[in-house]
DNA sequence: GTCGAAACGGAACTAAGAGTTCCGTTTTTT
DNA sequence: AAAAAACGGAACTCTTAGTTCCGTTTCGAC
């Protein structure tokens, strides 16, 4: 490493000594890049391609973040926290099934439009707690939407958290296979789940999975952000 | 390559040579193993491990297929034949709604227990007429079942042929990522989607993809059967 | 039983990614 | 103008996967 190299954090701390003007603005077009490029990519996007994005070299972007990971969860965050915003806007509405379907609506236009949000409802960066707090108010907000268009008639008696789990894995599939080259694809599935929702008439379901086992299921593969492929022996 | 060794296909060809006992014997643990493990792993399986589940070395494998394309293709036909078959025999109940959710049924169970199904609905072998030949009938014969399931007023009347595939992708999806460890999934999604089918109170869909676009979609990624990374430059 | 052809196994080679480091050059800052 | 900081991107490493090569083993015809 050179001289004047110096290992600092993606997130600028309390006391962290100032950049250089060029070098805080690369800081933020690298995160900038970042964010669009795990949009359309999803979080295994290579890091040579965020760094031509943000019109930077790889090295540059390894001076400000010491590894993919540090970078990556910077926004994976972000999302989860965008996310969960969208549960409790969802739970203002008057109108219990509103609300649901609100969310519902909005969390398939957010897969829709960025990768993240899928990769966020299944995978786990490795140690963040951060992370997981956040994904427990994510389902508890998620319940309070479900009682409550329960209670009001307009969802069916035997729908589970998990099934909200089971739709949004099924819909992210769709995007991902179907999203760019037919879009009518994802409004079509929401339509279509949103009318198996309905109380009325509806045929009972067998058990849900276990939410311990979806979870575990959801968070299996770590293949996600892998570690030192590469680099130091 | 060696003097005795010769290059032949998978299938034996009328006025093929034959072969030695022990080729002969080989040769079907490979296909064997070929189906067992792709129905497990997908068609990118790599050949390693086919090759060791046959108890034979990679070479082996490779004088009897000449690429793992050719490999891959012989088991990858039987399944699509298969599906068809599936279909056809739906097509005999004489209740077109039973006949309809049957299919589905079936569908969703092979695509549990081998991966390949869902390979076949989506992929392409390069250059595979009787793939393309087989896709083509399956699609008729699902459309009758859909057409009488119509008639009957059992199923609903914006229902269209590309729903099929949306329901198999997002279902592929299910089996996938949660299958294992939660395989309490793929049936109640399937039974969340058949109810999302009923005519009665259905909410009218906005439209389906355009099966061409679908269809573009779903064979995008060559990504499968990857020809020549190594070997021959 | 022997011997040549056929077949065998699996180490080794090739290619394509992808993460990380290194260092000669450029830009800031004082 | 000089020193410090930052830059870019080629090069290096590791991984994974398909394919070939060749010394060894097995089969089958005589």
């Amino acid at each position: 490493m050179n001289k004047g190299d110096r290992i600092s954090q993606g997130n600028v701390q309390a006391g962290a000594p100032k950049l250089r003007k060029d070098a805080e603005r690369n800081r933020r077009r690298i995160i900038e890049a970042t964010r669009e490029v795990i949009a359309e990519l999803g979080v295994h996007a290579p890091v040579d391609e965020i760094a031509k994005r943000a019109g930077v070299g790889v090295g540059t972007l390894y001076r400000r973040f010491p590894d993919r990971t540090e970078l990556i969860e910077t926004v994976f965050l972000e999302r989860a926290q965008r996310y969960l915003d969208t549960a409790r806007e969802a739970l203002r509405h008057e109108d219990a099934w509103e609300g649901f379907r609100t969310y519902l609506e909005r969390l398939c236009a957010m897969q829709a439009e960025d990768r993240v949000v899928t990769d966020v409802l299944t995978l786990n960066l490795p140690d963040s707690p951060r992370l997981v707090e956040l994904r427990y108010r994510i389902h508890s907000t998620q319940n309070r939407l479900i009682r409550a268009a329960k209670q009001q008639g307009a969802l069916r008696a035997d729908f589970t958290p998990e099934d909200v789990v089971l739709l949004l894995v099924a819909h992210a599939a769709i995007v991902q296979s179907l999203g760019d080259e037919a879009p009518e694809s994802s409004p079509r599935f929401l339509a279509l789940a949103l009318d198996a929702l309905r109380p009325d008439g509806a045929a009972p379901l067998p058990s849900a999975p276990r939410p311990d086992r979806l979870v575990k299921a959801m968070q299996r593969p770590p293949v996600v952000v892998r570690r030192r492929p590469g680099g130091t022996p």
